[in-house]
DNA sequence: TACTCACTTGCTTGTTGATAACAAGTTTCT
DNA sequence: AGAAACTTGTTATCAACAAGCAAGTGAGTA
């Protein structure tokens, strides 16, 4: 069912798929998807934590337990072949994200947890790279997570709407360089 | 009419408000918005192109004729100028930038092209910065462009599903920071 | 063991109210 | 008069819900 919602969202977006679509779609009847998920924010809610769950995995297994910027480049590299190998899961997450910006969203939650989640882990990366010393001691760790975090959903953003526009790999591949030049301990600070 | 839409979009979202709460809240009949702009879709493009319009003035009217890292820290200040002069339209823009992230959404491309001037104007900028040798010859402008935008959108998405969760001042404080530091000229580009 | 009745689960079909879209009118202005 | 601005009438679609059905599951009884 959440497999056949993926197709009709990347298809007809959010609000052009109908639920009985879904429902006949899967090989059910027209009302299934309603009497399963009660709405179709319900619905979108477990589709999102669906795809959540499989690209923290990704995250998990890339990252392991590196820390600093390594660890920083690591979740880059994770998210670049996330974003190859699953490019409709990928979209279709970023669609949902994007769904939960409007007001009364019933998802909004969701979207909110898992981004602040991220953004959590990052600071903990920057922190453990503070303590080892591989990160200016200078630097916000709060604040470059949540830069951290938002380009990536901003790239993924742009790259939804433009996908022609964007080398995802030369960018990630930037943004790595980025990080060591902007994180990496000045002569100063040591 | 424009003005009405944009509260009732605040209030309940794209999906939630309808086309003819937007004509009657504009003290007119319920069927002038459609019969105005054709659809709901092309009465949220015409809100986009509008806020768009306004945002971009004010851009215009903070960066000047800067370039090179001058005008990327100006417009990330006019940036936070305009979410804090205007958080209605700021939010609304963002939340219709979202709304075209869905296939088939019939104002993508109003987003796109918006986006994509953006990234033009800013590459234009670092381009220029390098010129004068105050950005490092090493940087690719379409790149750091594209990072840039991403930034500037994420940073919107992640205020919008949380506004209590961003620092928007620190933010771009450390973005300024950020870009200086990552951009100057090293010695060895010297 | 064999029977059955109450109950649950998973799903379908019937229905209603809301709403986008359109068509046909009506008013207002020049 | 004629055009532009606006309203009202109507239809098709769809989310949401309610009622029903069918295939189990299990406890109680003889």
């Amino acid at each position: 069912m959440l497999d056949a919602a993926i197709d009709l969202i990347l298809e007809h977006g959010t609000d052009k798929t109908t639920l009985a679509a879904i429902g006949e779609k899967a090989g059910y009847s027209r009302g299934l998807a309603t009497y399963r998920f009660g709405s179709k924010a319900g619905l979108y809610d477990e589709v999102c934590k669906s795809i959540s769950r499989g690209w923290l995995d990704y995250l998990k297994k890339g990252v392991g337990d590196k820390i600093g910027i390594d660890a920083m480049c690591a979740a880059l590299d994770s998210f670049f072949q996330f974003v190859s190998d699953s490019p409709r899961e990928a979209s279709v997450l970023q669609i949902l994200y994007c769904g939960a910006a409007s007001p009364k969203s019933e998802y909004r939650q969701t979207s909110a947890s898992i981004h602040q989640r991220q953004q959590d882990d990052v600071a903990d990366w920057v922190r453990a790279g503070q303590s080892e010393g591989s990160i200016r001691a200078s630097a916000d760790p709060k604040s470059i997570a949540a830069q951290y975090i938002a380009y990536i959903s901003g790239m993924t953003y742009l790259w939804l709407i433009n996908p022609t526009s964007i080398d995802f790999r030369k960018a990630n591949d930037d943004m790595k360089t980025q990080l060591k030049i902007s994180l990496s301990p000045s002569k100063s600070d040591q």
